[in-house]
DNA sequence: CGCGACGTTGATTTGCCTCAACGATTGTGG
DNA sequence: CCACAATCGTTGAGGCAAATCAACGTCGCG
């Protein structure tokens, strides 16, 4: 809770009501690795912030194959966007990769906060700006680059994400199998 | 420019004052077939919203391909979201595809008319949401489809620009080749 | 008319996937 | 504390979807 103070605190002061009010609307969990808060098929629309650990948001398709949509680490926010902003029913599935604590905040109230705290709102609006930049370059390089390519970018942008996530994932987030990226791995070792 | 006013009136009414205000920020531009507004190199931070035509905004490799990120027409907005967000050099250029009329607003000034008019803001915040939503459904799409499979969603979701829209464009907002594209085409008339 | 832009088609290549097998590591229950 | 299963990464062989290379038809336009 104080972690997502301190947070917002880096942009704007927060009174003792809006602390209060914030608390208000949170609800702290506690998630042991593998487990799952959001599935698929669901209509929860919730936004998850991270205090610890690393989660990770994905889509399963029929045949049981898993796409990488998003990692996330302290500080950062996640969930179903697709549930969240449409009406359609979820299909993406949210799980913790390591011990982590998450706050949960429900969609429904957190436009009643804004309304009461424009000042969030335009935090919120900052939050999307970038979002939004990121991806436009994610979409760039699904584009536009091979795999391996993708694997160095990867590897660059999200140094941190790259000691703690199996490269399973990693490789399921680049849209290239594992066996793919274990060929890649070995090639960059070499030189 | 009262194209704009009517696509903001859908959300909020809109005073004399602040229509005052809009036309003061706005430019009004007539865009040719072929011509490019925002070109790769710039820094040019702006909004577009798309009076009438059809515009794309693509990336170009360095060998001359290129990947479109987004079409646009009627009452869309484009830009080059990474140039508008993060301080990257422009990698992003912007053409119109047919004659076409556009609305140019520059980004600080979008910044003050949000601290002056917060309803503008929570228009532009949930504008966000959508298309953050689309991103994550077009990134899903780029992961986890054929390229058939993609072609058959994109003629579903953006039924209107399958016929404006040159196919070799398409298929670079599929990252697939023209060619490719054409196979599949010939494909589905079989069936 | 003649040129350039676009789409199509065929032949060939290739990057990556699939299938399969096998270590290494970790966790678990007897 | 060890046997065993499960998970993960790696490696090899073979296959396939889509890219590449190349040629040609068509249409619109200066």
């Amino acid at each position: 809770m104080n972690e997502l103070l301190d947070y917002f605190k880096k942009n704007i002061p927060i009174s003792l009501e809006i602390e209060n009010k914030l608390k208000g609307i949170i609800k702290e969990k506690r998630l042991i690795k593998g487990e799952t808060i959001l599935s698929d098929n669901s209509v929860k629309k919730e936004h998850v912030f991270v205090v610890s650990g690393c989660l990770r948001s994905f889509y399963k398709t029929e045949n049981g194959k898993e796409h990488t949509i998003q990692f996330a680490i302290k500080n950062w926010w996640i969930s179903d966007y697709i549930t969240l902003y449409t009406d359609n029913k979820s299909v993406i599935s949210i799980e913790s990769l390591t011990h982590s604590k998450v706050l949960i905040i429900d969609n429904s109230k957190v436009e009643k906060f804004y309304k009461e705290f424009p000042q969030f709102e335009t935090i919120q609006r900052k939050n999307f700006e970038k979002r939004t930049a990121a991806l436009h370059k994610r979409i760039l390089s699904l584009l536009a680059l091979s795999a391996t390519e993708k694997y160095n970018q990867f590897i660059k942008d999200y140094t941190d994400f790259e000691k703690i996530i199996p490269n399973y994932q990693i490789a399921s987030y680049l849209g290239i199998t594992p066996q793919s990226l274990s060929r890649i791995r070995k090639e960059r070792i070499k030189t």
